[in-house]
RNA sequence: GGGCGAGUGGCGGAAUUGGUAGACGCGUUGGUCUUAGGAACCAAUAGUGCAAACUGUGAAGGUUCAAAUCCUUUCUCGCCUACCA
């Protein structure tokens, strides 16, 4: 018999496919669409197991999509600006578009080896100009809206590079190529208004049904909105300034503040800033770590101003103003009044500056407090956050609180005019400037006075210099003078030379495949009506709050003001993948090895230590090289591989037996093939519902799973129907019966392994594309089914009975089975629980 | 510190609503065939026990006729987040 001949098989479908553009989809409103998208891959040279994962399991979706006959658009792309190949460019002196192209292509020759079904000729590059052209129009578009704004604002300066660091760049605040210490800088940058729609982000995401809540949580906790008040304190006369406006969610223990702090970088440290013991503490304050743990730990440090403030809602009182290290001055007003009994970082505050610590609200239940001998609430060393009533507050007292106390107070407040009830959101604006060359340039220039002026639409789009020098200090464009001088109507302007974020890039690219060759917009109406949302993405969860969340913003910044448009969310299905894993090798000098280099080495006797399953990562060199894998194994058998071994959502760990399990399995899979077309030429007319009914049964079972994304179940399902059908072809069965469950098998399998059941169909002479095989419920519907009869709750047989029964009928079969009634003999039932169709629990004395 | 999630055989993991725990695969063991096997095929495989049976889903309680699944307490691990006022 021959062996399955993969390589063959898989080119020949494989160009079959491309040839026939078997996966081109355009508009067809008489069928329901289905718009599946992967997460488009940044194309850094090769693919990597990630990908292969991600993209099968995009693609055992849409093929199963379209063999239930919905118009699914599955197209892909290139995240193809970025600061890795500005890097390799440097390094290898050539020019990024070309690192980039060779990049695309080689990517793409591996993709098409995967069997995916891609509709190429939507393929789209977001460092073309045909695609950033649209982008700078959005651009511009959005400055049309005020949703563009510049201001100045604090960045990571690298003093070697001369260039702005991302903050994933800076590692324990040193710029992670130069090693120096990262400065803070202020630079002028653009900004996206995206804190405008925090509301609207918040709550578009309680109609995300589709989404993990993990994500949605993640999103909700990054918005970060907070109901509260600002309080205005008035200061004790003095000449600089009058008051200090701070946000607050519980003004309702005013009464027990004994300080106010702001940032180091609030306005009025402008007061101070000559002041050498205010220089020496913020010299101080910058020297704790800048890792997010070291923050967090951080002992709480003051500058103790000479102002004092006076207490809103008792102004005979006043207290010392800080600066401390704790305040954030981007958040809120960077100023926060200290109420040390009920927050323990005020509480740690005040113990360090000998501050009063007085309760103001008191614990309901008194188990678990500390008391003084007269019996009054008092803070030792923990801070009380918990709800209680209200104490030593004037007239706030016996107060329920929170809730009652802070409506209260925010009333009393509002009435006086000290403050006012206020929504407050973390979400800050997006600063999409970037000091680099390989991005999209902004389409704005400067006058000699500085003013902004747009680009003209019709001079779009601003393309990138070519050719240019990249081993200049910081963005390279700016020493582009050529570039960068520009005149026009017969002026002269000088261009901006910060390229915007990548991000921005994803941010709208779903849209762009929509009409992907649309030169005059950046997007179709009617395609974009037609195909958005889109219906399933499907991606890693490292995006879970930028990409996502920035993509969500553009939807609503393109629908501002432009109500035609009306989408407001751009996904309305999210799959989020696990990571593919593998275990770390490092020899006795401590470096880490190959799984190659692995091999090798245990053979040679070396002693290796092998380190628990991580991440692929080339640092680690544990990764697997798919297209290696691909040519050992085959498409097919890789797929399987990398959808059997763990719930998609779940980490998976490589493991090359598995692989190798696999690929029997695609063997296996072929014999039986054989075997079957052997048995298909004898005839029987015994007739044989069971293997309608298990067939039946199973493509119920894989239609579930599939909906359910339990794709390693599905796998187990495949194996399961191959064992059953491997087991019926040793019988002889009916011609009709047989051939029509094994097309249904084909069919039912053909998402997750194309190649291998379209060979199979073509074989037979059917058609490779196949529909979603119909179930025959009737089948289904079993005339017997199997009870578990349970006594005191514990299994002690099964029976095989009709459907349907009663419980009387069931009983009187059990007391009368030859091998049941035995469990009666001397009993007495007492009680008696049945599920119909499943089990029965009899209670017997 | 906060948030989320997960703990099931030697391993990866199944178990739609509380209703036969361990599907399916890997590994292991035994066997068949083979010049050979890292091939193929057959069989066994949660634990204890000859067996009947008993025990078993991190731990301890609870609800229920019935709990991996629901509730309470607790432990461990993973991920995310970071002074958010």
């Amino acid at each position: 018999m021959d062996r399955y001949n993969f390589k063959l098989v898989e080119k020949k479908w494989q160009a079959y496919w491309n040839k026939n553009k078997s996966f081109k989809t355009t508009l067809d409103k008489s069928k329901k669409k289905f718009y599946c998208l992967e997460m488009f891959p940044y194309p850094s040279g090769k693919i990597h197991m990630g990908h292969v994962r991600n993209y099968t399991i995009g693609d055992v979706l849409s093929r199963y999509k379209s063999m239930l006959g919905f118009n699914v658009l599955h197209p892909m792309g290139w995240d193809s600006f970025g600061l890795p190949a500005e890097n390799a460019a440097k390094q290898n002196n050539l020019d990024p578009k070309i690192w980039t192209e060779k990049n695309i292509s080689i990517m793409k020759t591996q993709l098409k080896k995967l069997g995916l079904s891609i509709d190429w000729d939507r393929e789209i590059s977001t460092c073309s100009k045909e695609y950033y052209k649209h982008q700078q129009k959005f651009f511009l578009d959005l400055y049309d809206k005020g949703l563009v704004y510049r201001k100045e604002s604090y960045v990571n300066w690298d003093p070697i590079e001369k260039s702005v660091l991302a903050n994933e760049q800076v590692i324990d605040g040193k710029g992670w190529r130069s090693g120096v210490t990262v400065e803070r800088k202020k630079l002028n940058q653009w900004f996206f208004n995206i804190s405008k729609f925090s509301e609207e982000l918040l709550s578009g995401l309680d109609k995300l049904d589709s989404w993990p809540n993990k994500v949605k949580t993640m999103q909700k906790n990054w918005i970060g909105k907070s109901f509260g008040c600002e309080i205005d304190f008035n200061l004790k006369k003095n000449d600089q300034v009058n008051s200090i406006k701070c946000f607050t969610t519980r003004p309702d223990t005013l009464f027990g503040m004994s300080f106010l702090a702001v940032s180091i970088d609030h306005p009025i440290s402008k007061f101070y800033k000559e002041r050498d013991d205010f220089k020496k503490f913020k010299e101080e304050c910058s020297k704790t770590g800048t890792t997010e743990e070291a923050i967090a730990q951080a002992e709480k440090i003051g500058f103790k101003t000479d102002l004092r403030a006076i207490n809103p809602l008792d102004n005979t009182k006043t207290v010392p103003v800080y600066f401390a290290n704790f305040v954030l001055m981007d958040y809120g007003f960077g100023a926060v009044f200290g109420c040390p009994a009920h927050d323990q970082r005020d509480l740690d505050f005040a113990n360090k500056y000998k501050l009063k610590i007085m309760p103001v609200v008191e614990p309901l239940d008194s188990t678990g407090h500390e008391y003084d001998k007269n019996k009054n609430f008092v803070i030792i060393g923990q801070a009380y956050t918990g709800p209680g009533k209200i104490i030593n507050s004037n007239f706030l007292n016996d107060l329920k609180a929170p809730e009652e106390s802070i409506v209260k107070t925010i009333e009393y407040l509002e009435k006086n005019n000290i403050g006012k009830k206020k929504i407050n959101f973390r979400l800050k604006d997006w600063g999409v400037s970037r000091q680099r060359y390989w991005g999209c340039p902004i389409p704005i220039v400067y006058d000699e006075n500085n003013n902004v002026k747009k680009i003209p639409l019709e001079n779009l789009p601003v393309e990138l210099p070519e050719n240019i020098n990249l081993s200049t200090n910081g963005n390279p464009l700016d020493h582009v003078d050529s570039w960068k001088n520009i005149t026009i109507e017969g002026k002269k302007y000088k261009r901006e030379t910060d390229t915007l974020d990548t991000f921005v890039d994803s941010s709208w690219y779903f849209l762009r495949f929509c009409s992907p060759k649309n030169e005059v917009e950046g997007f179709d109406m009617e395609e974009v009506k037609y195909w958005m949302p889109v219906d399933q993405y499907i991606g890693g969860i490292e995006h879970a709050i930028l990409h996502l969340l920035y993509s969500r913003f553009f939807m609503q910044a393109i629908n501002f003001n432009h109500e035609e448009f009306n989408i407001t969310e751009p996904f309305s299905g999210l799959f989020t993948q696990g990571m593919v894993c593998h275990e770390t090798y490092r020899n006795q000098q401590g470096n880490w090895l190959s799984p190659e280099e692995y091999e090798l080495a245990k053979s040679r006797g070396e002693i290796i230590k092998i380190g628990s399953p991580e991440s692929m990562s080339k640092s680690k060199k544990n990764t697997i090289d798919p297209e290696k894998i691909i040519e050992n194994y085959g498409a097919d058998a890789v797929r399987i591989f990398i959808l059997s071994d763990s719930p998609p959502e779940k980490d998976v760990q490589w493991s090359e037996t598995g692989m190798l399990s696999s690929y029997k399995f695609t063997q296996k899979l072929w014999t039986l093939h054989q075997k079957f077309k052997n048995k298909i030429e004898e005839n029987s007319d015994k007739k044989d519902e069971e293997i309608s009914i298990f067939t039946n049964q199973m493509i119920e079972k894989i239609k579930y799973n599939l909906e359910k994304f339990h794709y390693n179940v599905i796998i187990a399902n495949l194996y399961e129907f191959y064992n059953f059908f491997n087991n019926k072809l040793n019988f002889n069965i009916n011609k009709k019966t047989l051939l029509e469950n094994y097309i249904k098998f084909l069919s039912a399998i053909s998402p997750i392994i194309p190649h291998f059941t379209s060979e199979c169909l073509t074989d037979l002479k059917l058609n490779p594309f196949q529909k979603w095989p119909e179930v025959d419920k009737n089948l289904i519907k079993n005339d017997t089914v199997k009870y578990v009869i349970q006594i005191n709750g514990k299994k002690r047989a099964t029976i095989t009975c009709m459907k349907d029964i009663s419980e009387k009928e069931l009983i009187k079969e059990i007391m009368g089975g030859e091998s049941t009634k035995k469990i009666f003999e001397n009993k007495k039932i007492n009680k008696c629980f049945f599920v119909k169709n499943r089990l029965i629990n009899i209670l017997v004395q």
